[in-house]
DNA sequence: TAAAAGTCTTAAACTAGTTCATTTTTTTTC
DNA sequence: GAAAAAAAATGAACTAGTTTAAGACTTTTA
């Protein structure tokens, strides 16, 4: 993907909730970082120190923790035009507790810290961008945390299937099942009998 | 709770993130609405359309959905200094699918929709509060939802505990098992054992 | 302040999901 | 394109959490 694509990409992302101006967007695309990853390779790893928040153009990637047993919890898989990151490492600047490998060739753009603090300064309307855009992901986390609590894997699975339809088919069943909160094993019966029905 | 008592409360909670003026802090306050409920009075129901989000300034309320069975899932306790609502439905306009239900005598301020409009552009500076307000809020949900996962009920339990101890005390186990995720009778069996321990 | 309603506890039988072990299938690598 | 490595499937024995039921305790209400 070549720079003018992913630089549409992600002004038509931001173009979402702001307007900018062709200033606006100049200065703003100069402050991104471009940043490839292989497949398997780690874009972060835990005890790190979070140095950007990134914009994927293109790829695929999971954001996981280990737990105490050495199993990974899945956070989310983040595909082209989603944002991802640990903005927890990212804002705090202590250690991460996160690991984020490509599980594709994936192609990103980062903004690093001193530039995003910077970015309210020179654009404060990038205020108003991420307060929506922390306001949505916030109500789908809202959701989604209640959901892990009270369905069933079954029917976690159905609704991941249901509402990430494009990123199902990209990702293993292993991730699948770290993603659900369940064994490998638990969502291979899972698959089945659901695909039975 | 006095007029005065509040806003010092409420002001104070905003001065966290960002600096008002005087005029700016009058301004504000004239945007808000007094709620006053009584314990087990509804702030709100399924099927309403939201109209406020909500500051806690005295009492105690839950947060819930109920599944096709009817049981209850308690998203969050909400209590003094502490905001609350339902975001999905204050901006979509859709109906909503919670219940908040006040656990205590509870008074509140309430900013409606057109006023949260409004706030942005008389005082844009607030597109910046919510914005870390939102990111703040973001991060322990997206901990949360991964916990909820990949924790068993009683690491749940200890973890509320330690992180809500003032909370605790003022909800029955009934509410902190719809919490968890668990039934009551778990939930008693998880007390007895961790008490012993 | 009695009685009604709701909450908490305990226990036995049950189910959703885990663990461990083995085989088959698919993907990766040289 | 063969060998190695990883992922998926299957099944049996197990455990965390549910269900149902009944009695004890606490809070609410008339």
């Amino acid at each position: 993907m070549n720079h003018k694509e992913s630089h549409t990409l992600i002004l038509n992302n931001i173009s979402r909730f702001i307007d900018l101006t062709e200033l606006e967007k100049q200065k703003y695309i100069s402050l991104l970082t471009e940043i490839k990853v292989q497949k398997k390779d780690f874009l972060l790893q835990a005890g790190e120190i979070v140095k950007y928040e990134y914009f994927i153009t293109k790829g695929c990637l999971k954001v996981y923790t280990l737990d105490e047993d050495g199993a990974p919890h899945i956070s989310m898989f983040a595909i082209e035009d989603y944002w991802t990151g640990d903005l927890s490492s990212f804002m705090t600047k202590e250690p991460s507790k996160y690991y984020i490998k490509a599980t594709e060739h994936s192609e990103l753009l980062g903004i690093s810290r001193a530039n995003y603090d910077l970015l309210f300064q020179e654009i404060p309307k990038f205020e108003r961008f991420y307060r929506i855009l922390y306001q949505k992901s916030l109500i789908s986390y809202i959701r989604r945390s209640n959901h892990g609590i009270s369905l069933t894997a079954e029917e976690r699975y159905i609704e991941f299937k249901k509402k990430y339809s494009q990123t199902v088919n990209r990702i293993t069943q292993k991730d699948l099942a770290a993603y659900i909160g369940i064994t490998p094993e638990f969502m291979s019966k899972i698959i089945t009998k659901v695909n039975r029905m």
